[in-house]
DNA sequence: GTCTATAGAAGGATAGAC
DNA sequence: GTCTATCCTTCTATAGAC
């Protein structure tokens, strides 16, 4: 049985996915975690922003072990990518196109309007380019331009994601994808 | 001079982009608008929902207008699109990272809550990816590669925008602008 | 430390004078 | 068709009983 603060923890992440930052009330958290209202503040006396920040960094975080997982269990980098845009493009098939990306729609909504949550984005985005660009280094890559391969696949990531959950078509993930592993085939070595 | 409700229309659009849908409120849109509280609602009956239909429906045009200027100026496909990322690059440095696509915020936010909004954003790429698709089957790209490769452009510069924004760094667009440079002319003939 | 009630501000929308 | 005042809801956050 999860704590009373992973259960918001969990909620929330949940919730901004589907509706977003500004889109996500806190009675909503408290009523979906079944959780009673004081608890969360008592949580998190920072409220809604705190609240927020964490779960963006922690969101960040299992979204990176997922991808982990995924990567590190493929026989190469190029299957590697290729099997997480198709399992991403599964999810969102099977969640009625509601999960995608756990940032991305905060990270848009908080870009010019909240400096520390906007940071807590940032530094997800940066773990990640960062996390991808060394397994691309490991597989041969120069480092300058294993990083330069890493953000073009985060953003082809990212992309697909706003197109797909707007078109309601896993199309957009399943070309990016191809379109990635051909980048990261093309960039190793031999 | 621009007219009350074209003022209105603009200015939603701008609010759009920084502060997205549900950041942006209707008190906001006259104040900035320099418009009376009841012409908004004179102007649009159908209330908020309504007025963010017609702002995203223009902003998709315009900013696809903006596309084709830059496009068909350039003196072929790869310098057309590589000079439209270059321009955004610098738009988005010159706003303070605020100005990216007229379309995300909104798409992401309103993807699992909003469908007339939903189907909007959806008919708005839906005729980007149509319109570049048909530039690039125009330049030698058969139909069904020419719409993938549509798709993979958009996807990278969606996505670039996701994380400059974030990152506030014109990194992710520079080098997702390379990639699509790259996927463009390999996908030409000759 | 759990929970309810409510404060105080901001949201969208409407009425009605002019 | 312009503009102000206001309604009602919803939001975040806090107070205080238990």
């Amino acid at each position: 049985m999860a704590s009373t603060k992973d259960r918001i923890l969990d909620t929330t992440a949940e919730l901004f996915r589907r509706y977003g930052y500004t889109g996500t009330g806190m009675k909503q958290v408290v009523a979906e975690a079944g959780a009673p209202f004081g608890s969360l503040y008592h949580h998190f006396p920072g409220g809604k922003e705190r609240l927020g920040e964490e779960v963006v960094r922690r969101s960040g975080r299992m979204y990176f072990e997922l991808f982990e997982e995924i990567y590190d269990g493929a026989p190469d980098p190029v299957s590697g990518i290729e099997a997480f845009f198709a399992g991403a493009a599964e999810v969102l098939r099977e969640t009625g196109y509601a999960d995608a990306c756990p940032i991305a729609t905060v990270a848009l909504e908080v870009a010019s309007t909240n400096e520390p949550l906007r940071r807590a984005t940032a530094d997800v985005f940066e773990g990640w380019i960062g996390g991808t660009a060394g397994r691309f280094a490991a597989a041969g890559v120069p480092d300058a331009e294993a990083r330069r391969l890493a953000i073009s696949v985060i953003a082809a990531l990212e992309g697909a994601f706003v197109l797909a959950r707007a078109l309601r078509s896993t199309e957009p993930v399943e070309v990016a994808g191809e379109s990635a592993g051909a980048a990261v085939r093309a960039a190793l070595p031999g």
